[in-house]
DNA sequence: CGTTAATGGTGGCATATGCCACTAAATGAA
DNA sequence: TTCATTTAGTGGCATATGCCACCATTAACG
């Protein structure tokens, strides 16, 4: 097969994804910037707000991010003041994070321009197949790829 | 209403998206780390090799990645010795990119692990359904989001 | 021509994410 | 109780990505 009849990187779902993932942050990034906050952030302060004083664990297991990642990514919004961390009482390992009452007001400013920014891109490709994706997103994120241990 | 009825972060389409991306990120990078490359890695290898000695420029269009991001993103490559780059002789403000013989060896290597870890995807989800995916993520990746200029 | 504007990249800085080694705390077994 | 094991996070290091300011080159225009 020549090189040049190779199929593009459009048969790799990993890629498309990533691709498709820059694309829309790109454009989320851009509406939510007057807010000072990027996409993932609003996303991260909002979970934390939906959560209850949800522990650093608990996050980065609905976000199936990184524990580590969780918690440099945190950092920015700590060291900004929209959040702050506790440990459990009952056991101390455990971290605990919840909004600042500037947080919180942050995040208002920030769900706004979210709200726009959804809108508009259900919008651009219609609210059931905006549906549709998301339902399709959140099945990969469930997904078991381990060989079942026979 | 109460913030404990609040939807989840399903609602988000970025959110969503970016959370299946980490998701099949991980997986892939599993499958593939035995070759020394992380998937977006190999997914660029890859894209140098079926360009025909692609400019910089042309990449970061096709990936829909920022140019200085890609430029970033090759250098662990170059360090490596698995691509090289050289000024276009008409036109020296353009950088172009090639795999080395050692990148192309590489690029095999890891085309195999891709391979299984894909088709193991395509398992799961199925063939069809994967299709159907990588399509719609095509089509957020071609959106325009512009407001149209009355 | 020569000045101005547009194009293609680079470097610095910042966030996003992940892995690994290591520490502290809680749990379980002897 | 005491020690091995598991659990929850941290810090360091590396890649992934983006934005902005800046430089070199080329194209455009008067």
């Amino acid at each position: 097969m020549s090189k040049d009849t190779l199929p593009g990187l459009t048969l790799c779902n990993n890629a498309m994804l990533r691709r498709a993932a820059r694309k829309l942050g790109q454009f989320y990034d851009d509406v939510m910037a007057p807010s000072g906050l990027k996409a993932t952030q609003q996303g991260l302060l909002y979970q934390i707000h939906i959560g209850n004083e949800p522990a650093m664990g608990a996050i980065a297991a609905s976000l199936i991010m990184d524990l580590s990642a969780l918690g440099h990514t945190l950092k920015p919004l700590i060291r900004d003041g929209y959040v702050e961390t506790f440990a459990d009482p009952d056991d101390r390992r455990i971290k605990r994070v919840r909004l600042t009452p500037r947080g919180l007001v942050k995040l208002d400013e920030a769900m706004k321009l979210w709200s726009v920014a959804q809108q508009r891109f259900e919008d651009v490709v219609g609210k059931d197949q905006a549906a549709k994706l998301r339902a399709a997103l959140d099945d990969i994120a469930a997904l078991d790829f381990d060989l079942p241990a026979s």
